[in-house]
DNA sequence: CGTCCGCTTGACTCAGATCAAACTTGGTGG
DNA sequence: CCACCAAGTTTGATCTGAGTCAAGCGGACG
């Protein structure tokens, strides 16, 4: 083993809670979620939160952090995670000598831009209900209604209200506690 | 001149009002705007349209599209432009072969992430004020306010409001019709 | 068993959507 | 050169729907 070369993935870590990185720190390494779920926070001027993305376990979050300075957001853990730290320079490295590597890479990235081009067409509804039905045909709707509702600007009472809604409406089930599902895809 | 060979950039020129690809057709390139304005607009299943993107001259667009089967959005000539159309299966093996342009590609990639996830968080603004106000500090009124408006998930009404308080609060200086300056960059 | 957190619903308020109308500007064509 | 039209700008009046505050419920977990 070399103990000289750095190693580009290390495994850690990390219980439910804590940050793998905050907002304005220098940015040193990309992640891989292993297991666990962690979300990325952004905080507005006027002190509101915002969730700006929900990494879930088999999926990298802070990509596009490798070609920036600071990270631009918080990363928190929300249960128990499991992540591959993946250290900036040696990831750089890779992406300059393999073009295999970079390919997909901007393969993951270009995902990125159209999700977050549907995140960006949802919250620009108007209408709460419609906006919900979009969000939710879009597989928005993961954890709980609280992070939903951060992820697509509104409140979570106005969210309740419009899933009580659309299930009177027939166009939504409700399976359980805070589970709902689609019950025909008749936009 | 190699006639079997298809060249990979060609240049093209669309007059004001032109659709440069509509949503749904099957992506066979993406593009570089030479001179111009072009924008990407989405429908929503109610009609309303919306802003996704405004490309200036001397930036590309539809990247993301590299590795999409359809284009996601329509993108339409606001002034008569010139561009680039840069063919998807060469560009796709220069990607593959050239570390160096997949690397410079997944920066811009990188770099739209970003400007998404702020656009993001400013739609998540309630405050229609402060929404204007942060989005102004972000750099999104480029075009006409009505463009801006789109943009930013508000009527242009509403817009106008606020542009209106912030000049009388002080935040903002009018300078002409539809233009205005940040009078300190002051948070 | 008690506490915490997410879920759910009610009542009230007000900010922003909606509709409407006047004005400014730029372009087009007779 | 001027009449006309189209699109953007600006302001006013009204009203609805989402935010806010508040309170009760249920499950998970120590």
């Amino acid at each position: 083993m070399n103990y000289l070369a750095k190693p580009v993935a290390t495994q850690i870590n990390r219980e439910s809670g804590s940050y793998i990185f905050r907002q304005g720190e220098p940015c040193s390494a990309m992640y891989y979620l292993k297991s666990g779920h962690v979300q990325l926070h952004r905080y507005t001027m006027s002190g509101a939160q915002l969730i700006v993305h929900n990494a879930t376990a088999g999926t990298f979050f802070a990509e596009a952090s490798i070609f920036s300075d600071t990270y631009h957001c918080d990363a928190i853990c929300q249960t128990d995670s499991c992540l591959l730290r993946l250290d900036k320079t040696g990831i750089g490295k890779m992406l300059e000598e393999d073009a295999g590597v970079s390919m997909s890479f901007s393969k993951m990235l270009a995902r990125q831009v159209q999700i977050y081009r549907q995140q960006v067409e949802i919250m620009a509804i108007k209408s709460s209900q419609e906006r919900v039905w979009q969000a939710l045909n879009a597989g928005f709707l993961k954890g709980s209604i609280m992070d939903f509702s951060a992820m697509i600007g509104l409140t979570h009472e106005a969210v309740y209200r419009s899933l009580a809604q659309l299930v009177r409406a027939g166009r939504l089930m409700k399976t359980g506690r805070g589970q709902y599902e689609i019950t025909k895809s008749n936009p």
